[in-house]
DNA sequence: CTATTCTCCACTAACTCAGTTGAGAAAGTG
DNA sequence: CACTTTCTCAACTGAGTTAGTGGAGAATAG
């Protein structure tokens, strides 16, 4: 049984879905574990607090976008198939949820504006790239040790950035 | 009767909805418009291709936040309430879609997280922060002119920035 | 008074998100 | 071998969101 903590009120434009924070719950836990044993989802779901059965999907998709590995079986669970610091957000996000950034359910490059919205595209595209620019530089490693890179200290670093608008 | 050119096929993490698109393009003849009077729901729609009575409810969005203003009756139409300089891309998005960023339905900073996981926070802080540096500097005015701020023209010099990943 | 244009409210079809259910296959244990 | 554990795979569901549509009504100009 969930807990159902998500009133869910607004929408909004970044939406970090349930599947990209639980996938990054688990697999910063993968990242950490020292046995050199596989680990189970039971102990990955129960210690994150994610329901079982939806982090096995998301653990599946894991696998298909070569990012985990896994076996069944009594001595089973899952580990990580790359170094930590060889997996960025960015691939965690993309495994689980596809590409990063949409317009309209269109990429942004393969928009087209006429007139006056004539150079619109190029904001799309740069909002993209902002957005590359965090999530493509920090990996499991940076987050599990919390040493996070310089793009991520400088922006965190205004208390603006920790308050809503 | 619309086009219907969405196929939506794939989720994903930032989603630029319709309604901003059809905001921004419809604001964007609005901030280029010269001739002093209002503008018709009709021409805007027309001349951008987007459903009238949808954006009809866009623009009461829009006067509802402050950005634009509008009159009834045979002269009338909509404007900018505001001078196209002082409207912000994140301005729009905020007024038709609500808050720039969500993590599973909550905003960044009201998350928390345990062990391993808790330094996750300050990424999302920094994804948010990163998209701001871009939505809150560009204006109606910069799109309408071509002449997009410092920010965007770094973001977009790379080739990289146009391909997807 | 009449035509035009915005305003407000209700409604809907399609889709997505966040899960749940259940049968099955692989691996190790006794 | 049987048996248990654990992952695997496909299907299903309920709530909510997105992208609209439709129509009555109110303001405005001529």
């Amino acid at each position: 049984m969930s807990v159902g903590v998500s009133p869910v009120g607004h929408n909004c434009r970044v939406n970090i879905s349930a599947k990209a924070d639980y996938a990054m719950r688990a697999l910063l836990l993968l990242a950490v574990d020292e046995t050199g044993k596989p680990v189970k989802g039971q102990h990955l779901a129960t210690t994150q607090g994610i329901p079982l059965k939806f982090l096995e999907n998301i653990l599946t998709e894991l696998r298909n976008a070569g990012i985990v590995a896994s076996q069944r079986g009594a001595e089973g669970g899952y580990w990580l198939a790359r170094k930590p610091s060889e997996v960025t957000m960015a691939d965690v996000i993309r495994a689980v949820d596809g590409p990063l950034a949409h317009v309209r359910g269109l990429r942004p490059e393969t928009t087209t504006y006429e007139g006056a919205a004539e150079h619109l595209q190029q904001v799309w595209i740069a909002v993209r790239a902002s957005l590359r620019s965090v999530l493509e530089k920090v990996t499991l490693a940076d987050v599990a040790s919390g040493k996070l890179p310089r793009v991520i200290e400088r922006l965190t670093a205004d208390p603006d950035a920790w308050v809503a608008h």
